[in-house]
DNA sequence: GACAGCATGTAATCAGTTACATGATTCC
DNA sequence: GGAATCATGTAACTGATTACATGCTGTC
């Protein structure tokens, strides 16, 4: 079933906290959202025209300065009730991730592969690196506990991803450290 | 950078270890291969045609019966070559997993809210049996330690994917019990 | 003869990226 | 005045899914 145009969702979950106009919204994904979930302006505006033509959301011109135009654009009713819906709606489908690290190493056939040190080297500096963002992050944008409830799914995601590639980190040493030595 | 055309190299992967029709490479994905990607035949049978004219492949025709005529394509020296360089170049970008039970848990604003019980429980369901079902094929794929060398690369993203969903399983849970008892 | 599975292809559509294109505002 | 950033759009192309389309083989 592809996507299912999840795009239209994640600019009504972002719309249901506040007004925003397109450029918001594309920064958004290279912010915060970016984090897990990327898109561009060129699918941005689109989309909106899209939305409005549903109703799911409405838009405002505002003036900046002498004559620049920006679309504030907010969700409608029936926009939240779309959003609500979707978030309530069941996830059956796990999503196989398309790891294209993971599938280079399909096609190593042997331990003793001598390509293998560098690509999981080279892997692990990568996760290592994710990692460290992520605590990064998890510290400045969730210092307290009390923050963490007030943002709670936004916290969940965070502390995930973390996790996610703490594993990670531990395979990659695991794996290179059960590889015969080079002889 | 997208998806760079991943599916080539999968289809020289796999014709690098015996020559396969269009047919056989569709069944690979919905079996072994498709545990960690995906493709439909009306995508492999244009890549077919697009590697052979590259010089990556090349083809014989075979009759099944009386006169149904199959095509078994044979991976080329070029085309070996060219996985090869594939599998050996760094592989720097790290896919950010567009997982969409992640992406509502982002809107989901409290840990009271009343739909985190029931989207966790589901989660946690879909995963435990994911994580069962790689169980399971890790053992009748690899029953020795013997079977673990031959197919290395195979053997390592199993046992990365059954590490990973117990992680996603084990997370599920802990968050499911430190939800604020319903009242 | 019916039906499941083998076997190969094209067309239409959708999601997403990259590139093209334009103009205003703010700050130095 | 120049540069970075704000702000909005379209066009071309790629990757992937769904649907359309056809015919043969083997088994009951």
């Amino acid at each position: 079933m592809a996507q299912k145009n999840k795009l239209q969702f994640i600019i009504l979950g972002l719309l249901n906290q506040q007004p925003l106009t397109g450029y918001d919204l594309t920064k958004a994904f290279d912010h915060e959202i970016g984090e897990f979930w990327q898109a561009q302006h060129s699918q941005i505006y689109p989309q909106l025209k899209r939305l409005e033509a549903q109703g799911l959301i409405t838009h405002e011109v505002m003036i900046s300065g002498e004559k620049l135009e920006k679309k504030l654009y907010h969700i409608t009713e029936t926009g939240q009730a779309s959003l609500t819906t979707w978030i309530t709606t069941g996830t059956p489908e796990l999503t196989a991730t398309k790891d294209e690290f993971i599938l280079k190493l399909y096609f190593v056939r042997t331990n003793r592969d001598p390509r293998l040190p560098e690509m999981l080297t080279e892997q692990l500096r990568l996760h290592a690196e994710k990692l460290q963002h992520l605590q990064a992050r998890l510290t400045t944008v969730f210092p307290t506990k009390a923050s963490q409830t007030e943002n709670f799914g936004h916290y969940l995601i965070l502390q995930h991803a973390l996790g996610r590639e703490n594993y990670y980190v531990g395979w990659l040493q695991q794996t290179l450290a059960a590889l015969p030595s080079e002889s």
